[in-house]
DNA sequence: TTATCATTGTCTCAGTTTGTAACAATAAGA
DNA sequence: TCTTATTGTTACAAACTGAGACAATGATAA
């Protein structure tokens, strides 16, 4: 990836908080710049002739190797308290780019408009990109400092996909095609933070007739095998 | 107001939608630009050192007199289709401003970060900015044709308002600080686009303990006085 | 004064949804 | 065959909602 101030739109960047579920846990991919201990999300920068939709959903692609993610934009970052250069010029100069000259525009004010996307954690491998030695899956709830107000940006994106959890089908990005109802369930406890009621759970989800089932699933344990599920999508 | 392109943040603008309560309907205030038939929403740009939501409420007090609006941002819009220097164009020389030179950054490509705001209506004396010569309420049912992707952004606010109806209180910015149950309910129907029951609708009002009695309100008319109420603030 | 009218506050009652528990039906191992 | 953990389903009470009934009440007309 080329950073070269002809190519992109100045002042305006995303970042996207990427959720995944594994263990039981509700985790998010972020990155650690070389050489200087700074834990961010992945992020990027609009071309000149780019929708902002299609920049983001091209560093997505770059980041997990998935096109077709599920997107939300869910707010922009625009105030002067994030505008630190020091980050930045730290970050540029442990990647031994200079920071006059081509890639000076990099220490500007920014505006990152920020999306949170819902992907099949094994369907992922994640790569770093050019400023980056790592892009980790981390648990929410074990998240390392990060850098700017990219704190701030995660915790309103878990409010935000808790506010839709009702309303938007969530569980359908985040698990496989086939499904048993308690791995949806631990999927919906894990973004709320909360235990469910199994039969309420069941009876809810069951009623919103979104779920098609399929043949049971034989676990090797000593008890009933649940029945796997899946979307409907129409 | 001035707009050379030593101030402000290039590439980068804000639009308002913002929303009023008169004659039983939902109206937003709407700008006409001189001499061209362009409407266009509320909107401006940001300060070289100034926050987003700092010059929204800049540019909201300007266009309305008010500080301490409620407002949300909703959306960034970022579609390179979005981008036609010829509207601007229009509007600039119909102002007799220059297109080179001091005001050719506005020819740019703009991002524009979206808001609602909720505000009362009998409050504000809309007053036109540089560039245009009248900022009118409009019901939404009745909104002339939008330039650009205006229509867009005042739909999407519009679901938004929507969707947030039973998580944000709304009908406390848009009517006065008291209010009979039936001018609450008169709100609800027209951001919903509905009618509702009265009956289920004041039980449901009451029950989420907002809402503070006063004495009642004698309109003169042939029947029963409606009581008024508040919103109790906390 | 009394009757009429439109609107309001409250209540009722049935139908629906939700919280909670109970119970029978498995799969596999002892 | 018995035990154990988990699942699908049913049952029942509590809470909520839709729809209507009804009395109370300001003002006007008779």
């Amino acid at each position: 990836m080329k950073l070269g101030n002809s190519d992109y739109l100045p002042h305006i960047a995303y970042d996207s908080v990427i959720f995944g579920f594994s263990g039981e846990k509700l985790k998010i991919l972020i990155m650690k710049y070389h050489n200087t201990g700074l834990f961010a999300l992945p992020g990027g920068f609009v071309k000149i002739d780019e929708s902002l939709n299609e920049a983001v959903r091209r560093g997505l692609q770059e980041r997990t190797g998935l096109s077709n993610i599920y997107l939300e934009q869910f707010y922009t970052f625009g105030n002067v308290e994030r505008h630190i250069p020091e980050v930045m010029a730290t970050i540029l100069r442990a990647n031994n780019f200079d920071t006059e000259g081509e890639y000076e525009w990099l220490l500007d004010r920014f505006f990152s408009v920020a999306y949170y996307a819902l992907i099949n954690y094994n369907d992922v491998i994640p790569k770093p990109d050019a400023l980056s030695d790592s892009c980790d899956w981390y648990a929410i709830d074990e998240l390392p400092t990060l850098m700017l107000d990219h704190d701030t940006i995660v915790e309103k994106a878990l409010q935000t996909l808790r506010d839709n959890i009702d309303r938007k089908l969530v569980g359908m990005n985040l698990l496989p095609t086939r499904f048993t109802m308690n791995e949806l369930q631990k999927v919906y406890e894990a973004i709320l933070g909360e235990k469910l009621r199994r039969t309420s759970f069941q009876r809810k989800i069951l009623s919103l007739n979104i779920l098609e089932r399929h043949e049971k699933q034989f676990s090797g344990k000593a008890h009933k095998a649940p029945y796997l599920y899946s979307f409907t999508k129409k």
